[in-house]
DNA sequence: AGCGATGTCGTACCCGGGTACTACGGTGGC
DNA sequence: GCCACCGTAGTACCCGGGTACGACATCGCT
């Protein structure tokens, strides 16, 4: 069963969501939020699998919000709506931790998909939209462009958040080593290696240690042997 | 019209693809197939246009299937899916013959796409793939004619001791896929998966699944994405 | 026909990992 | 002087991961 909260302005356009989903027998509402605000607090209280994230509210907008929900390292994946497939939401939405991008006019079929497709950890990006994205995306990639040579480190954002001991602890976390390991050759208590671990889990979205072991590899912070 | 045969082990999976199959109007399912016997069988009694063949059945499996099945030379085009993108499954795959190479999990527009794609002469490759089938491909074209070499094995030493199925565990191990998860997506038992899991961690020498993870990057099994 | 390898599924158990708190000393900035 | 941030440490709790069994079906090989 997949539950989802529903952040939107317009009250007719939350009733029509909710019909969607509660037609659907493996999906529910668990409530409706009406600003960022709301979808934040509702988000931390609820822990709903999805949050249908409209990008226009009144008070704290879906991209903010979308940001802070997906900073608490919480399991919660965002789904943001738009009217119009504005090329810097997207972006911007994406930069803030969004599993996905859809416009609303879509196909019913669509939006559940890209629900569904969420929940399960997957990304999903309007069609209309994901050639522009992919463009922008390989035009930021290749290392063969012969131009800019001197990026060694092109670190991933979501280790700018951390602290250098936070790094660091990232760091033995993508050697493998367990807690125990850690607190005994960085002097530490296990308790406060335990810290650290939760802490750099919460910044970098990552739900368990493994995940953050791969986030070490892809960002380069930790290198093949 | 478009004549499909539809051969998978899983009659759940069956219903879904037929389901889907018969919502369009320019598709119709000819019959469905349990193992590759039976799609052989079928293929040479209904003469399909399409044969969407799984790849991992009981008996004869989905790779020899088809290189049966186009080795006769009929005018039936096989697109072959399966769960995981798997490297070897899509080599053997088209050079048995096979018209695409589709992902299971792909959305339900681009498997009918694909089928219609096929059921033309064309050929389809999941976006997945098409990289380092690719990259394969220009590997292979300098000076080099190998007849017997399609197995590119630097792997490390400690992998060869894998089954087949044990090695497409350590993958999805190294993509960070907890064992529920795993369970869920290839449609096993999680004790299954923990059987196939705690074996693989015995053959590797690996005492936890992070050092698999570790594994699997170092040998190249999982490449950073 | 028998046998080993492989893949599947189950139960029971223990432990490390992760979360949710609280707490306190040091340090640097304003 | 105060406060935000950081690093350290603790307790309590839950859950997924890993281990150790046993069991059964299929398949390929002899």
């Amino acid at each position: 069963m997949t539950t989802v909260l529903v952040a939107d302005d317009q009250p007719l356009q939350r009733l029509g969501f909710r019909m969607l989903l509660e037609s659907q027998d493996d999906m529910t509402v668990l409530g409706e939020a009406a600003n960022g605000t709301e979808a934040i607090r509702m988000t931390a209280e609820l822990h709903p699998d999805v949050v249908l994230m409209d990008v226009r509210m009144p008070g704290l907008d879906g991209i903010e919000a979308t940001r802070r929900i997906t900073a608490t390292g919480d399991r919660t994946r965002v789904l943001i709506l738009t009217t119009f497939d504005l090329d810097e939401y997207a972006y911007s939405g994406l930069r803030a931790g969004a599993s996905g991008f859809l416009v609303k006019d879509a196909q019913p079929e669509e939006l559940l998909a890209g629900i569904r497709a969420v929940s399960t950890g997957d990304a999903v990006v309007a069609p209309s939209l994901t050639r522009r994205l992919l463009d922008a995306y390989v035009h930021h990639l290749p290392a063969k462009t012969p131009t800019d040579g001197p990026e060694p480190t092109p670190l991933d954002a979501r280790l700018t958040a951390l602290t250098d001991r936070e790094r660091e602890i990232l760091t033995v976390i993508g050697k493998g080593w367990t807690n125990t390991e850690i607190a005994a050759r960085l002097h530490l208590a296990e308790s406060t290696v335990k810290t650290h671990v939760g802490r750099v889990l919460a910044k970098t979205g990552s739900r368990d240690r493994i995940q953050a072991v791969i986030l070490a590899y892809d960002t380069g912070l930790v290198r093949p042997s």
